[in-house]
DNA sequence: TACGCTGTATTACAATATAATACAAGGTGT
DNA sequence: ACACCTTGTATTATATTGTAATACAGCGTA
């Protein structure tokens, strides 16, 4: 790309951090515990850099190693970072105390999410009945146009914007109601706009609904959103709008971030 | 210190990834915004190291740059490696579920917690009554000695572990209760030993009362601990032991990793 | 207006990361 | 039990890459 290659001139950019971020990040869902040939493949780093660099954040406390397969994963360190991202957090700090009560009104399990780039990530999570883990942990991404809490952020914003995510951000399949046909989506959000929530069914965990509602700040820029999701086994999406939804859309809107 | 010629040596330790780090690690508590004058003097680097670091930083997205003040703040970025480590952390898939159950049993706010160095950090959170949002996040560091978790764990390893860990651990006073008194802190762990839990009031917040129980692997050691957090306003730690504790201590046993 | 303090940009230089090795240790299949 | 392959580890000479010094621009303060 030439994106790294305008890097590589810039002597701005540091390329040996990149590479120890390469590292760092090579960790994820399925790679729990890498050794360090796949470290080399996961990264695309020299087998020798990754030696390097992986003993580097070893030594710095980043990284544990398995004495016996000698394979690297990621340390409660990891989590420190979290800690400085949620305190430096405006919105998350703002936003706590009325997740706290949703949580408690609903019984049900409460997220808050932010947008990052063409995906969410989760900020906030408020579990309240047992789900899948890793699927309720804080810090994962998921496509915008796949989330509701995505589909209603992008709710908010602009026809032109709108309809450029809609033919051009990425999606993914997670469960077989995962809806792919990016017609069906635009609708998704363009109800969303209208209702002032937006509701989904089973889009990334099967037998889930969600309802979701942005958070704007005072200049009217959507910066987040507040999604519930409930169990499908008890609840159709008919029942969640006229329950839960209006006190998804007040918490929402209580939230007034004035940047 | 002789570690860091050590490693100056080292062919294997790169030191450019650990400048970066210290970059990253620069934020906290009460440093959320940073200028490139500020990074200079909290990592100590050179001026034109932390204009490069931070600029990297910046172009992968692990910085924000308010364009106004020109100071930098964490990205949402941070966030991502919490849920890598989260996922990779079995004793955090393993106690979820318990946690959810005891969240819903107690109302009250519960969080596990696992021992680093010589301080305990927060894995996971779940608030039920309004609280300071920045102490009640994931990723926080508290010192084993003053957190009825670090406490609690500790009282599960050897007496000399224990008493090597009181004479010489690290305390910090958070309010006015805190107890700095090494005595009071080897009787609390040592009664905490008798009972399987650990008691303790207004040490980290005020107007709190806790009750921690530890997670002990198959082979008997502490690896992490539960925690139920009480507002002291409500709770005595008479009412804490007599209606919370067996819960707290049920939950916990109930957790039984096999690594 | 002059001064100090920011953040930004560019350079010549050498320190540092590099890639290429070679070796040891398990694991696999024959 | 064998050779074979893959994995992690350790060492070196080399030049690529990060370095520190420097200069400049923008801003608020005195």
């Amino acid at each position: 790309m030439t994106d790294a290659k305008a890097r590589q001139q810039d002597t701005l950019f540091v390329t040996s951090l990149e590479k120890g971020m390469r590292i760092l990040e090579a960790f994820s869902e399925d790679k729990t515990e890498l050794g360090l040939a796949d470290l080399v493949k996961v990264t695309g780093l020299e087998k020798s850099a990754a030696q390097r660099y992986a003993n580097t954040l070893y030594e710095l406390g980043y990284l544990e190693k398995n004495p016996e397969t000698r394979r690297f994963r990621p340390a409660v360190k990891y989590l420190e970072m979290a800690y400085s991202y949620l305190w430096a957090d405006y919105l998350a700090q703002l936003a706590m105390p009325r997740l706290i009560d949703l949580s408690r009104q609903t019984s049900q399990t409460i997220n808050m999410a932010e947008p990052i780039g063409t995906d969410i990530i989760y900020v906030v999570r408020m579990p309240n009945h047992r789900t899948n883990f890793g699927a309720s942990a804080i810090g994962r991404r998921v496509p915008a146009l796949v989330a509701s809490s995505g589909r209603v952020i992008l709710s908010r914003q602009s026809d032109q914007a709108i309809r450029d995510a809609v033919s051009n951000w990425p999606t993914r399949q997670y469960t077989q109601r995962t809806t792919m046909d990016r017609g069906a989506i635009l609708d998704n959000i363009l109800m969303a706009r209208e209702k002032g929530y937006c509701t989904t069914q089973g889009q990334v965990l099967p037998d889930e609904v969600n309802v979701a509602a942005p958070i704007c700040s005072i200049d009217g820029i959507p910066v987040g959103a507040i999604h519930c999701s409930l169990p499908s086994i008890r609840w159709t999406i008919e029942r969640a709008e006229a329950e839960i939804a209006p006190l998804v859309v007040e918490a929402a809107q209580s939230i007034v971030p004035s940047r």
